[in-house]
DNA sequence: CCGTAATTTGTAAGCGCTTTCATCCGGTGT
DNA sequence: ACACCGGATGAAAGCGCTTACAAATTACGG
């Protein structure tokens, strides 16, 4: 037995030191007296070996506390079981649960997630995509993202990509849409069933893809009814809080009469109700809301919202399992259960004149 | 002993590369007809080189598309430039923005986030770290957790560590607490201000010590003004909205009156706040509430919810300024702002009897 | 007992990058 | 002219791990 007492006694010097560089496969296998292709071997299985080295060896690697160095196996490997997320914002609450959703998905299998906000910004988005490809991350997920159909399929060339909440085909893109229409539809037809005829909506980002599809389901179940569209009810927001404020505002000063309103997303919807009770008017006696994303807190707030339900985190529990076979080199079978809507406490009958 | 044979095998092989995988260093220099060294001593700017040479790298660089490996260069210099963070949850909002605050310093810096959750377990908390001491990371914030403290000095002697939310010392380790107490001690005195006697306490989880601190600011203000502590007004909740309904409901069932609410974070008294209009409660005409954290969403609920801000943003951001200043050698200098009360419109005068 | 096949185990060649050190240059000083 | 010097380059040695291939060991039949 050599001795390597030294490394043992490390807790007499750690009151100086700063951390020790950690344990090598070569000092496990001098510590075990074998060669270190058998301490990788019994690391990851990958051969038979006796029980006599094995026991010795895994007696190392607890003495030890060894680790095995992550970057030096992805070099090896030429994988670093590693996915990159990239997402608009990673406060968001609506984003936040899709990657819950991946994280679990993922982490299960032997992968870890890296996230990356994008910050609602094309030049941040590909900032993020190199460093992603930096890491030599396995494949990336993109939800919605500001990049153009183009770049991702040049992106595409170089790793696996899987794009939800979008709507695209190209090689080595997976593409998770969510049909935005339908919900749309869905809520403005509620409002319409329970009678509301001046139905105002507040729209997000001007360009936003999520956005005019939604727009779109709006018109559509309006021209259903046989309501003529008012375009003076349509209003920008900035799928957030503050914007659905101003543009409630907007609409109240406006001076067009209003009994329902359907907004972009569930952020908006919380603005547009703060906007609605500071103006005196209650939600949903004098106007009703309805809002898009079904977000955890929208069944807390006050009155509880009625909202789309599209499950973002079942988004990305998805998004995650499409992204694995696609590594498999499967084409993913994966589909998103429909949109729901969830009527709660935000939307009833408008007031009789 | 003849190597020969195994050179030959090793040449034949070097020369087989997959059309696909990414360019590399040497294949750069070999573009530009120079060696790698020169090539690496560009990209890093390490020393000098002729222009003219440096042109004919970059342009190779750009012809190749050439993005260096981080995992390769990591290997090399023994350093990761990523910093592992452990929350409780990524999707929850509280720790969501400390996330965005942590990202948004980091990446300016040039060093990479890596986020986990822990899900409020131990165990779980103890295989992200082995994740992320796999990974090598350089740093690791945790963001309060469940791990003891011996735990953390223990994992200290691998890695620096910055905690954040708790207070805690050992080498190699920075904490960074929140004044939980006066937090709640201002709160509690603002409701006792405003004319409240009977105030109610909807905990967190019991040995949560975040919830215990901010228990004991509540007495404290109790204390001062010499209103006696009332053990039946002090109900358990989970930090989430769902303990805060439940704990809501369980207090007006008991017949214990109180006229006002401080909940030990603000998605418990979301929570709360429901409970109270599902009972047909008024907030704050009946029922004054105030919660803890002051997340964004706070000032749009309805009514704005009155809330002990702590910034956990800035918790964020200082979190990784202390991380950056420990792995420069030094002693981290940084402080937090005072917690704050922000009062807005949950909170009222109690009613006239 | 030896030959041969079936099993472990060890050796060493990478994976892509950084960096030390030796080499090669064109000046300089005398 | 010659020894010397400093700056630009390249060769090569790792960083820690996997794995193809060789070597060593064991098992067995003839």
């Amino acid at each position: 037995m050599s001795k390597r007492a030294a490394n043992d006694n490390a807790k007499k010097r750690a009151t100086v030191a700063l951390p020790d560089s950690p344990p090598t496969l070569e000092m496990v296998a001098k510590e075990a007296g074998v060669s270190i292709a058998t301490v990788s071997r019994i690391i990851n299985g990958t051969a038979k070996v006796s029980a006599e080295r094995k026991d010795a060896v895994e007696a190392a690697i607890a003495k030890l506390n060894f680790r095995p160095n992550a970057a030096a196996r992805g070099l090896a490997l030429g994988k670093s079981n590693t996915i990159g997320v990239i997402t608009q914002a990673i406060d968001s609450p609506f984003y936040g649960e899709g990657l819950r959703g991946i994280e679990d998905y993922l982490q299960q299998r032997g992968y870890t997630a890296l996230f990356m906000s994008g910050n609602w910004d094309e030049r941040d988005e590909e900032r993020c995509m190199a460093e992603l490809l930096s890491r030599r991350v396995d494949g990336i997920i993109i939800f919605s993202g500001r990049l153009q159909d183009r770049q991702l399929a040049h992106y595409a060339k170089q790793v696996p990509l899987v794009v939800s909440g979008r709507s695209l085909k190209a090689a080595n893109i997976f593409s998770l849409p969510v049909d935005d229409e339908r919900g749309a539809l869905l809520a403005t037809r509620h409002l319409i069933e329970l009678g509301h005829r001046r139905i105002a909506f507040i729209a997000g980002i001007l360009d936003h893809p999520d956005a005019s599809l939604r727009f779109k389901g709006y018109r559509r179940a309006l021209a259903e009814a046989g309501i003529a569209h008012d375009p003076k009810l349509v209003v920008p927001g900035d799928f957030h809080e503050e914007g659905g404020v101003e543009a409630t505002m907007r609409l109240l000063r406006s001076g067009n009469k209003f009994t329902a309103l359907f907004c972009v997303n569930d952020q908006t919807a919380y603005g547009a109700c703060l906007a609605l009770y500071r103006s005196g008017l209650n939600c949903p006696r004098d106007v009703s809301v309805v809002g898009f994303d079904d977000l955890h807190s929208s069944s807390y707030r006050v009155p509880p919202l009625t909202s789309v339900r599209q499950s973002i985190r079942v988004l990305g529990e998805s998004s995650g399992a499409a992204m694995l076979q696609m590594l498999q080199g499967e084409q993913p079978n994966i589909s998103l259960p429909q949109v729901q809507l969830i009527v709660r406490e935000s939307t009833a009958a408008p007031a009789k004149e």
